[in-house]
DNA sequence: CTCATAACTTGACACCATGTCAATTGACGC
DNA sequence: GCGTCAATTGACATGGTGTCAAGTTATGAG
């Protein structure tokens, strides 16, 4: 799990996030992440059981250089509820394309290793969270649009937010990244304020 | 490409789709389709070149059984955009669950190969122009929000009606299918239609 | 200085799925 | 009976993950 040496670890893993990033998720194998690393294949499981623990704690160690949880907690200092849905998914949208690629390798894995699935919708509950807080946020505001209970909107927006609507609306549908959350945010006002209550 | 015999070809599609069916796309191999076709795996190759052929086959195969494209063109009929609208929307929904099982094979292999890519894409891009059909429609009564150009509008109801999403929302979310065709018809009608113009 | 240990290397191998090939069998029509 | 075509049998290549045993090297403790 953890070797007292953190500097091949280290190693490992920028070397593990840097070729999931270029090749945006796809066909990064062990032995391009041993050689980009510097070592063999074969130690590269002196420290990581399995290519999806690796993944995965390269997920972890991007969350750390880039301080998600502070991004995205920032939208909890936003005052209304219309204002904390625009920040949560400003917050959101801006961070998908830095996860794109690791985000794209994990969700290959996930059909066939239940770790990988686990820890990939581990992921999609805590953003999910922030979703729910929007949401209550416009609800206790009075703002919620009588359309939809806070569950049903809670699971509207996250999957309107979801990495594949983002994966097709930039990469199939050619849209720059600030239309994409332009239009998020718009496209959630519409279908979840109200003015006044 | 395509035997004398049509009886093994079928059988073999045959199995193909039911396993598909029955597991979701999740783990189905070469030899899996042999075994429930009544054939070695080896004789699946004097039929299909490759396991992508195969599975674009059997969408073919679906698709003739099932009758998409004139499910599909129903929608033609409705008269308003609005209506319109709420038949694709319904055709396309009800259509979903019947073909997520190949869908999701296939989208599995679509980073990984070319061909189920291109075989994807292509449904993909056929699906697309009922969302645009439906758009256009709604334009010409005047009736399309503002807020959005045709192209955009299109973009947008191409991806709200992916079968991703709807994977998200029954599978992960637990939403009846009833819920879900209610639900997308609400959220297209929020979005796009505007009273009169 | 020497010895033990931990990190890493080397080379070999198992597993599993796809795809290929050659030789053989069996049925059917003529 | 003969040829043909579909299918079978058994063997093998490829490519990726994961495992294992034996050997190397650096470092620090005694």
């Amino acid at each position: 799990m953890s070797s007292k040496n953190p500097t091949t670890r280290e190693r490992i893993l920028k070397a593990s996030l840097n070729l999931l990033e270029a090749s945006q998720g796809q066909g990064v194998r062990m032995t391009d992440i041993a050689k980009r690393a510097g070592i063999t294949r074969q130690a590269l499981y002196l420290h990581f059981a399995t290519r999806a623990e690796l993944l995965i704690a390269t997920t972890h160690y991007l969350d750390a250089l880039k301080g998600t949880d502070a991004r995205l907690l920032a939208s909890r200092t936003a005052r209304s509820g219309t204002e904390r849905l625009d920040a949560f998914i400003e917050a959101w949208g801006r961070y998908i394309p830095e996860i794109y690629g690791i985000a794209k390798a994990l969700l290959a894995m996930r059909d066939t290793d239940a770790a990988a699935a686990q820890a990939w919708d581990q992921r999609m509950r805590d953003m999910r969270e922030g979703c729910e807080a929007a949401i209550a946020a416009l609800d206790r505001d009075g703002n919620l649009s009588p359309d939809h209970t806070p569950d049903q909107a809670t699971d509207i927006l996250w999957t309107l937010l979801s990495v594949r609507n983002w994966e097709q609306l930039t990469v199939a549908c050619g849209w720059p990244q600030e239309r994409y959350v332009e239009t998020l945010k718009s496209l959630a006002r519409r279908l979840f304020v109200v003015e006044s209550g």
